[in-house]
DNA sequence: ATAAAACAGTAATCGTCATTACGTATTTGG
DNA sequence: CCAAATACGTAATGACGATTACTGTTTTAT
């Protein structure tokens, strides 16, 4: 139960970071007032994560983990390869426009040595990436796309789904959109992918 | 004379401030180091430019106003559509792949406030969009491309032509595309676009 | 139950800026 | 050439924040 506590408690730290990173913006969030919300001790911050850029490396593993597990539920909960897709894409648009997603994109984007961004290079490589090209590929075992190249499939999927809505919601431009909103664009991506990828002859 | 030193003053102060931001990143950039780079005096950006805030504002609308010159004039020194639209995808890439723009795109998502995010997406919406949506015109004109909403055509062609390459360049995911990549990727973007909207029935 | 370990709360260092103040040199206008 | 304005160089001022230290409590393990 030490372990157990240890983990609560961590969770509850980096709830805390969250919300000031969201309130405050990255600059604006410093370790007393992570301790201060989370009723933590300044000591045991750096006890657990070494020090600030420590905490922030956790905070992006950890939402990496977390979305890889969402999304790969998602594709599990679900047979048909069509339905998969509809799905997918409002939840992606979803998770990558969540205000953690752009708190953690700003922490990346402020960050000098560049080690946030590898990390969530890395995360989209490593973990959602191909989770995207295991569900396009069932779209193909199924017929309904058709392509040879699962990699240029899968950017242009991205391009076509996310497009530029991640810069706009870091620079402050946009509110996350709205279940609809992620609807109908994702809907507009999948549409404007089978009209690219749907007839029989492969284009990527 | 007095105003054009202090215009060659001026350009000296906001090339020692890209410097800094593109060296050290948006926290590392301080009002000291960029007067002492610019080997001028800290009353004088103070004098100039009001606060920090007020130093990054004209900026950001400098730099669009010469990003608008830039691509205007390539608009302008073109006469046919689709040469036009050829030469203009490169440009583009690297205008907002360009080390300044990924800098003031920092600068913004630091930016608490917002304000600097705004001033981006005006900028954004005001010159820059109206620029692309007359050569996407200019190419329907010619009988290169058929669409309804020229909004939406907008839309779909910065989603092909851009996607996330502005979110991975300010989170130090990729560097700049180098002139070989532009042209690459612009040529997909062109090609893809006319697969949507090169037939007679118009898409979107 | 009790000593050791872990944690909260608070305060103390040590630097780093944004912003302001001053004294000097240079430029401008007459 | 002389004053007024401008700009430089340097040095405060005042906050703030990362990191460390210290002091009781609580928890864990035996």
């Amino acid at each position: 139960m030490r372990e157990e506590r240890r983990l609560i408690r961590q969770e509850q730290i980096e709830q805390a970071a969250y919300a000031l990173l969201e309130e405050k913006g990255f600059a604006g969030t410093t370790m007393q007032g992570i301790a201060l919300r989370a009723r933590a001790s300044n000591q045991t911050l750096y006890a657990w994560y070494g020090d600030k850029p420590g905490l922030f490396r956790t905070l992006v593993a950890r939402n990496a983990d977390q979305l890889r597990d969402l999304l790969q539920a998602r594709i599990a909960a679900n047979g048909d390869p069509v339905e998969t897709l509809e799905q997918f894409g409002p939840l992606l648009i979803e998770v990558l426009t969540h205000p953690r997603a752009v708190a953690l994109n700003r922490a990346a984007a402020a960050d000098p040595s560049g080690a946030l961004g590898r990390l969530i290079g890395e995360a989209g490589r490593g973990s959602i990436g191909p989770l995207i090209q295991q569900v396009l590929l069932a779209a193909r075992d199924n017929g309904d796309l058709h392509f040879c190249d699962p990699q240029a499939a899968l950017v242009l999927y991205v391009d076509l789904l996310i497009g530029d809505l991640q810069i706009r919601r870091v620079i402050g431009l946009i509110a996350a959109p709205d279940a609809s909103a992620r609807h109908t664009r994702a809907a507009r991506a999948l549409t404007l992918l089978r009209q690219l990828l749907g007839g029989s002859a492969p284009a990527a």
